[in-house]
RNA sequence: GGGCGGUUAGCUCAGUUGGUUAGAGCGCGUGCCUUACAAGCACGAGGUCGCAGGUUCGAGCCCUGCACUGCCCACCA
């Protein structure tokens, strides 16, 4: 590909005009494809996979910031010579594909049933084909470098057959049952929902108070006995009742008993009893349970144990009956008997009605219910009986919570480990099937004739056991998470034992959202332990990539980073009810891809919530454009015959061929150093928000605002070997910065370093020359100090400048006192600066102090004063000063009293005390000479 | 009912193991179209770090309590 390149840059950067070539060069040339490495490679690996978005997902801010952050870890390690694979790819999202697809059908009057399974099948998969691909190519817009090559879809063949093995070998291990139980259902998808997919709430609502009439029994005489002991009346009235209390009072259409505490005095009296159930006229027994809260209301409660967990579980205690009164759809079936055909809620005012109506309410109040509805579709959820697939986890789960026990798979945030631990150690079984038509279908076949059950990894020829060809497979499909749990080793080609897993299992490192943190995080944990077990990684590469110390390699990563989520500017969660959400791609049109990703970047310190401020946007949009700017001050000062200043050879990472002839020279080295170092250590951290503000202040204020106004002189100078150097010095440094800056603004990087090399680059993109790293033989500590006082110095002169109100034109003569020796030769050696940068005619060395003069500023080591006729407003100097003399004498109290400390001056360290009595020193030279200011205005 | 987090400048947020002067961006005020950049430059104002105690030579940071505020988990009728 040919690129199109100037140095003739336009004037305000465009990031249209430029991030959409890169991104599909980036791609074309496939610079981030990793092939199947040889045996023998010995380069560290760095391997992270993509968190798949749903096929019907559109970009939204959380995956813009999970994939920016994922992006410049990723770009950042292959710079650094890492053999880096990111895998991309898609989830089939079993529920909401489904639903999209039946919403499109629904628009043509059509409906799922009509059509059958296959033909909706194929029908879901010719609307992935079509559009499926959107999400990814949005991610293209982000300059995400993934291996397109390897890209995945959780239901293509290759990972489905490993979905099957999965399940097969499970079963075999005695780790999958199929079994009735109460679950989670929700009424409009359908299908049962694991409890994580339900969302619980308290909203208002009502409680009702029912009473049920005891029957009397043969038993009643021993009962009396009981009522007296316990001090009551002697005689039971003729109509005994016993209340109960229920938010859903529907329900009771299938109780099939009363349960009292056995502790429970009031009760005791009833114990072995029966009622009648109103409405319904059946006899129910009064049970003893611990379900029974004497603490709670009545302290008796109707049991149904088809339509509540609780229930269901004393159900079995008791062996109640379950008499199911709501079908698939929650509209009551025949087992209501009058009340059959209803919807639950046109049901539930039904009986309220009646029950008033024949004297068996006793009272309605207003109550916080809880109440679940369903993650996906926000139906009330139903609690249903049905026939289940289910994973036995506890034996998944215990290794699974070892490895984070131990560290060998660390969180990041480290709270975020004990909310997983505490999840973990209180893991119920999996319910693993789904009643949808779109995912993978369980791989267990029934025989129609012997009714024998075949779990198999193929389709079966004929029953094993009868030999009947009548098989039918199981209609239900696997939990999405079930298949996408599995993809740290079946996108590396498992069950095969193959080469990728040695070079690239465990994954390096996972970024992820809190959200997902049980869903899915949690179960590639479990199975990457359990399949995984016993496998190694290449011991070479693990070295190399500094796992060494890991001891367990089945783990699917060695770290998990949770990233935070992104609100609206008002701290709001984003959701489309709220019509609060910030679309990635509507800012990105405005600011570009860089200037966005410098937000997510710049705003994500870990474990804090990223409330999204456009303004922050429009702010690094500015910071882009500055840095164009820049680029186009350095091309314009390039001498002819210097076209590429930058030597072709990549260096070791740090500036190369620089020659630091001056002040300014060895500052901005050294600055540029400390800068490299500190970005390396928070990238390590995943500080992304230190990182991108100390690359921030490092290209604006310290290369720009300082380094550039040092150097124009120099660059305009008729000398042309020392514009030579400047001009080399430029480009050197900047182009390092490029790199420095690249894994989070790709884009313009990659535009301006290209441009540097006019075609000659060193390498095909920026993203793969080497990261900078520090060379501590460039940081140079009294340059670092001379320059903040030459810097301390320009700025006074400044401030003075302004408070004289002199014409910004006009340069003026300052005079200056310093007594220190090193300080005078120092804005000597530099006074051409000092000059230029403060507007400065003349600078006169005097040998006393100018404290005492008007228009003047005085610091320890040097005072200056500006030789201007107009006067300082008295008023106004007076109380600058007395306020700054303020600060000053209670900063020398404080800092005389720790002084005064024995304690302090035994314990604290040597560093910290010397510094206090060397800012102390400054401190008084600057009291007296505030002191003698403020005398002399009198 | 449990668990976790937040409270720092007008706004949005930083502040890694306690250590000398608490920072940034935006906004605000003043002056500048200075030949890279007005999406810019220069200078400036603005904070008793939620409240009350405690530990320490030293606390924005550690401990206790309180107030306000968010989030997650949980089968309480």
């Amino acid at each position: 590909m040919k690129i199109p390149m100037s140095r003739e840059l336009p004037k305000a950067y465009e990031p249209s005009a430029i991030e959409k070539r890169w991104a599909e060069y980036w791609i074309t040339e496939k610079l981030f494809s990793v092939p199947t490495p040889p045996p023998g490679e010995k380069r560290p690996v760095f391997t992270l996979l993509l968190p798949p978005p749903n096929v019907t997902g559109r970009l939204h801010m959380g995956h813009m910031l999970n994939q920016t952050q994922m992006d410049i870890i990723v770009r950042w390690h292959r710079m650094r010579g890492f053999l880096t694979l990111w895998l991309p790819g898609t989830d089939h999202a079993g529920i909401a594909t489904q639903m999209m697809v039946e919403r499109q059908l629904a628009k043509e009057g059509k409906n799922r049933r009509e059509l059958g399974r296959e033909k909706f099948v194929e029908r879901v998969w010719e609307w992935k084909r079509e559009y499926g691909g959107a999400i990814l190519e949005q991610m293209k817009r982000l300059g995400a470098s993934v291996d397109w090559d390897r890209e995945y879809f959780t239901m293509d063949e290759n990972l489905s057959r490993a979905v099957r093995e999965v399940f097969v070998r499970l079963y075999e291990e005695g780790l999958i049952y199929r079994g009735k139980y109460i679950a989670n259902w929700c009424p409009r998808c359908e299908t049962v929902i694991s409890d994580l997919e339900v969302k619980h709430s308290d909203v208002p609502g009502k409680i009702w108070e029912i009473r049920y009439p005891v029957i009397e029994t043969a038993l009643e005489s021993d009962q009396t006995a009981a009522q007296s002991a316990a001090g009551r009346p002697e005689r039971p009235s003729p109509r005994e009742f016993i209340t109960v209390a229920t938010t859903r009072p529907e329900t009771m259409l299938g109780d099939t008993a009363v349960a009292v505490n056995a502790t429970d005095e009031r009760y005791r009296h009833l114990h072995g009893k029966k009622v009648r159930l109103p409405l319904m006229n059946r006899e129910i027994p009064i049970i003893l349970d611990e379900l029974a809260n004497p603490e709670f209301g009545t302290g008796a409660v109707k049991v149904t144990p088809a339509h509540d967990p609780n229930d269901f579980e004393a159900g079995r205690r008791h062996n109640l009956p379950q008499i199911e009164i709501l079908d698939e759809h929650a509209r009551t079936n025949a087992n209501a008997g009058p009340y059959a055909s209803l919807d639950r809620f046109k049901a539930r005012e039904r009986v309220v009605a009646d029950l008033e109506e024949q004297g068996f309410l006793v009272s309605a109040k207003d109550y916080m219910v809880p109440l679940g509805t369903c993650d996906r579709c926000g139906t009330v959820v139903e609690p249903r009986i049905s026939e289940q697939w289910f994973v036995k986890i506890k034996p998944l789960a215990e290794p699974a919570i070892r490895v984070v026990e131990s560290g060998e798979v660390s969180i990041v945030p480290e709270n975020h480990k004990q909310v997983y631990l505490n999840w973990m150690n209180n893991i119920r079984d999996w319910p693993v099937s789904r009643q949808l038509w779109w995912g993978h279908r369980i791989p267990v076949w029934h025989c129609g004739d012997c009714n024998e059950t075949i779990v198999a990894r193929e389709t079966p020829a004929k029953c094993p056991k009868c030999g009947s060809t009548k098989l039918e497979q199981d209609t239900d499909v696997l939990d999405t998470w079930f298949s996408s749990g599995l993809l740290p080793f079946t996108t590396l080609g498992w069950p095969e034992k193959t080469r990728d897993q040695e070079v690239f299992y465990p994954t390096t490192l996972l970024i992820t959202a809190y959200e997902i943190l049980f869903f899915w995080v949690a179960r590639m944990i479990m199975f990457g332990c359990h399949f995984m077990k016993g496998h190694q990684q290449d011991p070479a590469i693990k070295k190399a990539s500094g796992w060494g110390d890991k001891k367990d390699d089945s783990v699917p990563f060695r770290q998990v980073y949770i990233h935070a989520l992104v609100r609206d500017a008002e701290r709001q969660k984003m959701s489309k009810t709220k019509g609060n959400v910030i679309d990635p791609l509507e800012i990105i049109d405005r600011f570009g891809t860089d200037a966005t990703r410098f937000t997510l970047a710049a705003m994500a310190a870990p474990g804090t919530d990223i409330a999204f401020n456009e303004s922050r946007t429009e702010g690094y949009r500015n910071f882009a454009n500055k840095i164009w700017n820049a680029a186009r001050f350095m091309f314009m000062n390039q001498p002819a015959d210097q076209s590429s200043a930058v030597s072709r050879q990549s260096s070791a990472g740090g500036v190369c061929g620089f020659e630091a002839r001056t002040l300014e020279d060895r500052w901005i080295l050294s600055r540029f150093n400390r800068v490299t170092k500190d970005v390396n250590a928070e990238l390590t951290d995943f500080r992304f928000h230190e990182a991108a503000s100390g690359i921030y202040n490092f290209f604006w204020t310290e290369f720009c605002d300082w380094y550039l106004e040092l150097l124009k002189p120099r660059l305009n100078s008729d000398n042309g070997g020392e514009v030579r150097v400047a001009a080399g010095n430029l480009v050197r440094l900047f182009e390092a910065a490029l790199r420095l800056l690249h894994p989070i603004m790709p884009f313009i990087t990659e535009e301006i370093w290209q441009a540097i090399y006019e075609g000659q680059a060193p390498a095909k993109s920026i993203a793969l020359a080497p990261y900078p790293q520090v060379d501590e033989r460039q940081i140079d500590l009294a340059a670092e100090t001379d320059m903040a006082i030459l810097q301390d110095l320009i700025v006074s002169v400044r401030n003075l400048r302004a408070e004289l109100k002199v014409e910004t034109k006009m340069k003026v003569p300052v005079e200056i006192y310093a007594q220190d020796r090193a300080t005078r030769a120092l804005i000597e050696q530099n006074r051409g600066a000092v000059e230029r940068l403060a507007n400065v005619e003349t600078i006169a060395f005097v040998e006393t102090s100018l404290a005492k003069k008007g228009g003047s500023r005085n610091t320890a080591r040097f005072d200056v004063h500006v030789v201007y006729e107009r006067k300082i407003d008295t008023q106004v100097e007076r109380a600058r000063l007395q306020k700054e003399l303020d600060a000053v004498e209670k900063e020398i109290e404080s800092k005389q009293r720790q002084l005064g400390n024995d304690q302090f001056l035994s314990k604290a360290p040597g560093k910290v005390v010397d510094g206090m009595r060397s800012r102390l020193d400054e401190l008084r030279i600057l009291r007296d000479k505030l002191r003698k200011q403020l005398e002399e205005l009198g």
